[in-house]
DNA sequence: GAGCTAATACTCGATTTCGAGTAATCGAGA
DNA sequence: TCTCGATTACTCGAAATCGAGTATTAGCTC
């Protein structure tokens, strides 16, 4: 069984909202987006009613009642219950004490990014820090709003944190750009000859595997020496 | 339709693998293990066989050839076709230049930080920071190893930018513990006061809100004037 | 009062996902 | 040579997911 009986984070975002008030299942979704909770919990419409489900089903909210407004679809309105929020308690509890392991995107598209040629490499690198830092300036122009409204910090923290994951993504790639454009990084050099070989000779990165010496020098016979099992 | 046919970023870490050499399913999640894929890749093992059929399905990769040793169960070795040469380096292009919206757990965990306690959540927050801080030691030891052998940086730069990530958490979440603690946070104060009248008196945070002036003062006038929609 | 758009309030089902289970074989030690 | 745990290699189905679609109504304009 998953560690939760329901595991989406709207289901917590579901809870949360009901932790104040009992609503129907579209006023939630109306709630989140007002409070801008959806700008930090991924909040997908179409799981929205499942989940409702789901969280009933286990207890967590349960239905009040059924109303029905002139000629519209019935709505019903769900409240939370004692288990309900012990729930909430206990995944936000988890959620702020215990890091779990996440993989950005960009992690995997650096593993694998002697896939591309540097020069590509760098072309994308750049284009992702525009758009990454047009981001941050919208985000820090939001902040200083907010501080000059005198909207306590306290009720914007999320999206501090969130700016400052940003930053620290802008500033790692611009540091990497720039090493892979002067050849300081690591291994570079090597990435961009056997780049070469492959776009001008056609010697493809297998070939090339088998005698780096002849292709890259004796600094690279350590290559050989190493199996397929590299790092 | 989905933006790809098959989505899974294993599936990305399967054509990055058979980019280099036909592979049997099992060998593909012992050859990602073995390189450290999986420490930058979601590696789902229980889903490698949906995915790779999947593959196949769409044309990206085929079967080469059935061979069975001894008694063991047959293995279908796999080849990249061109088509999914074609899809590796169109995803590896997007993962590299464009970013998308990701939703850190602990950015869900702050939207609703007021719903703790602000002694607990210095707790939790200061129980998330010893986590998060051995990781970052673990990694600048290996970091610090892998300079020394000269294993070039550019086999390991989604570790940098991994551990780049971890350290604006630690420094944010230092950096709110303590002004929590400080009541140096804006509207923690407030904050404070609100679960203090809840857990001595009982008065719900829905009925302080009701007069927000007479539990926290004049200044707290505008919670008043701004609906439920607030921010 | 006709027509249009935006908002309201859901529903559906094709895919996808993934944990847990299975079953065979290998190798190390007793 | 027997056993037992680790490794190899894969299967299955229950549950989750999510985009896209639908139908109604409110409110506005002309």
């Amino acid at each position: 069984m998953a560690r939760r009986k329901v595991g989406n984070p709207l289901a917590f975002a579901v809870l949360g909202c009901l932790g104040e008030r009992p609503m129907h299942p579209y006023e939630i979704s109306t709630m989140l987006k007002a409070r801008g909770k959806d700008q930090s919990i991924k909040v997908n419409y179409g799981s929205l009613y499942s989940i409702v489900s789901a969280l009933e089903k286990h207890g967590f909210i349960e239905a009040l009642e059924t109303v029905r407004e002139g000629n519209r679809p019935e709505r019903t309105v769900y409240q939370i219950t004692a288990a309900g929020e012990a729930e909430f308690t206990d995944w936000l509890t988890e959620l702020v004490g215990t890091p779990s392991r996440e993989f950005h995107p960009l992690e995997a598209g650096l593993a694998y990014l002697p896939g591309l040629p540097p020069d590509r490499a760098v072309e994308l690198l750049e284009q992702r820090l525009a758009v990454v830092d047009a981001e941050i300036k919208e985000m820090t122009a939001l902040h200083e709003q907010m501080t000059a409204t005198e909207f306590p910090r306290i009720f914007w923290v999320e999206s501090e944190f969130r700016l400052a994951l940003l930053e620290a993504e802008s500033a790692y790639v611009h540091q990497l750009a720039e090493e892979i454009r002067t050849d300081a990084l690591g291994g570079a050099v090597y990435w961009r000859q056997a780049w070469k070989l492959f776009l001008e000779k056609g010697i493809t990165p297998a070939e090339q595997l088998k005698d780096p010496v002849k292709y890259f020098g004796q600094e690279f016979a350590w290559m050989k020496t190493i199996p397929p099992e590299a790092q």
